[in-house]
DNA sequence: CAATAATGATAGTAATGCTATTGTTGATAA
DNA sequence: TTATCAACAATAGCATTACTATCATTATTG
C-alpha cells in the first residue's frame, strides 16, 4: 500500500493544480527530469511538451511560465523537507537531537523513501541544489512575496529557528542560522562537486556525510553556552 | 589625479577586453545600470545597445552572450573585493583584526571610494547580491571551471581562508567559512530587504551594520579557542 | 597617407515565449 | 443513450530573443 501525501502549496503558483490530474503529474515528473538533464536556462515548455508527448499549450494551462514551474518545484521541496522534519522529530524530546535530525534532513532529504511516485525526490534535490535560489533571486521578488509565494521557505525556516531557540534561547540569530543551514547544505554539496576549493568537505557519489558533519559542528559550536 | 586600477581577469571571459576601449567601458557601465534596473532575466544585448546608443552586433564583439557578461561583472567584483582587502589589511599585524576588516569589506565594499569611473561599485554590489550566484549555478559549470572562469572567487576565498587559519589554526573548515561569509553577507542583505523573515538583521537604506555585526559574532564564536 | 582595425547600420534566421482557434476525446448528467 | 462539458491535442501565428553575416564608415596606427 502506498502512503499518499498531499503537499499543499499556494494556489497562485499554478494555473491549474498539477496534483489533481494525471497530465499535471506528468508535467511535474518530466519537468524534474528535464531540468536536471539540460539545466534551467535551456529548459522550456516546448521541449518539456515534446519529452512528455503532449503540447506546449497544455503545459501553459498548468503553469504561467517556467519561472512559476520552478517556484512550484522549489516550494514543493521546502514543504516536503518540512514534512520530513515533522515526522522524524515527532517523538524526540531533546531539542539538540531534533536539531541534528533537521540538519540530517537538509543534507539527506533525497535519501528518503520516495513519497510520491511522480516526484523523483533525489533528482529534485539536485535541482534544488543547482537551481533553487533562482526561484527567489528575481526582480519581481517583492511582488511575489506579497502574494505569499515564499511562505513555504519561511515556514520551514521558522520551524528550524524555533528548535534553535530551544537549544539556546540566548542565541541572537536563530532565523539567520536556520536559513543559512539550509543554504549551506545545498551550497557545499554543490561546491564539493563542482568548485571544491570553495569548501573543505568532500562528497563522493551520493555520500554527503561530511557536509552533515560540518553543519553539525558549526551549529553546535555556535549554540554551546 | 585619479588613481587608476586595472583589474586583471581571465581572458576567456570576453571576446575583446572591455577595459581597453571606450566602447568596452561604456558596455560595462551601462550593463551594470541596466541589469540593476530590469533584472538579469529581462536584460539582453539589444536593450543594452539601445540604452548606450550603440548596436547589438557591437556588444557581441565584446561578450559571447549575457551569461559571460554577468560572469565578467561578478569576476570583476571578486577581484575588486580582493584588492580592497589587500590594501586595507596591508599594515595590520593582528589576524583577528584583519578578519574583521575582511568581513567589513564583504558587507560594505560598495561604500568605498569609487575606484573606476565607468564602474558604479555601489550598483554593482546590488547586482552581485541579487544575480551573483547565477554566474556559477549553471549546467556548464564544470567546463567553465576547467577554463578557469571562477579563479577570482577561489583566490578571494583562499585569501580569507588563510587569515581564518591564522586566527585559529585548528579550525577545521576555513575554506567553507570563507566562502560562506561572502555568500552570507550577500544573502542576508537580500533577505533583510526582501524576505525579512529569513533573517534576524535589519537593513535600512544602505546601512548594513547589523549584517556586519552578525557575521563578526558568528565568525569569532566559531574561531574562539 | 595608406592600411587596417573598430564600429555602425542593416538584414536575416532559427529559436523562444507565448496566445488563439478549432477539433477531439472521455466523463458526467439528464 | 445522447447531450453537454471540460480537458486536452493539433495547429497556427506572432512578437521577441539570440544570435550571425555583410557591408559601409570612421578611427587608429605605422
Amino acid at each position: 500500500m502506498a502512503i499518499s501525501i498531499k503537499i499543499s502549496l499556494n494556489q497562485g503558483l499554478y494555473q491549474r493544480d498539477p496534483q489533481e490530474t494525471s497530465l499535471g503529474k506528468k508535467i511535474i515528473k518530466h519537468a524534474i527530469l528535464l531540468i536536471d538533464e539540460i539545466g534551467f536556462e535551456s529548459f522550456n515548455f516546448k521541449r518539456l511538451a515534446a519529452r512528455m508527448e503532449s503540447t506546449e499549450a497544455s503545459v501553459y494551462r498548468y503553469f504561467e511560465n517556467k519561472h512559476m514551474l520552478l517556484l512550484y518545484l522549489v516550494s514543493w521541496y521546502w514543504e516536503w523537507v518540512s514534512y520530513l522534519i515533522d515526522i522524524h522529530t515527532m517523538n524526540i524530546e531533546d531539542p539538540s537531537k531534533r536539531l541534528k535530525i533537521i540538519i540530517q534532513t537538509f543534507v539527506k532529504a533525497s535519501k528518503e523513501n520516495p513519497a510520491i511516485e511522480y516526484v523523483n525526490e533525489s533528482i529534485l534535490h539536485r535541482i534544488i541544489i543547482t537551481e533553487g535560489t533562482k526561484a527567489y533571486h528575481i526582480k519581481q521578488v517583492d511582488k511575489e512575496n506579497q502574494e505569499g509565494f515564499f511562505l513555504n521557505y519561511k515556514h520551514l525556516s521558522e520551524k528550524v529557528a524555533a528548535v534553535i531557540k530551544e537549544v539556546n534561547p540566548t542565541f541572537p540569530y536563530p532565523r539567520a542560522l536556520a536559513s543559512n543551514l539550509f543554504e549551506m547544505a545545498n551550497n557545499h554539496i554543490y561546491f564539493a562537486q563542482h568548485l571544491p576549493r570553495l569548501t573543505d568537505v568532500k562528497v563522493e557519489q551520493d555520500n554527503f556525510d561530511e557536509v552533515e558533519k560540518m553543519l553539525e559542528y558549526l551549529t553546535f559550536r555556535l549554540l554551546e553556552k
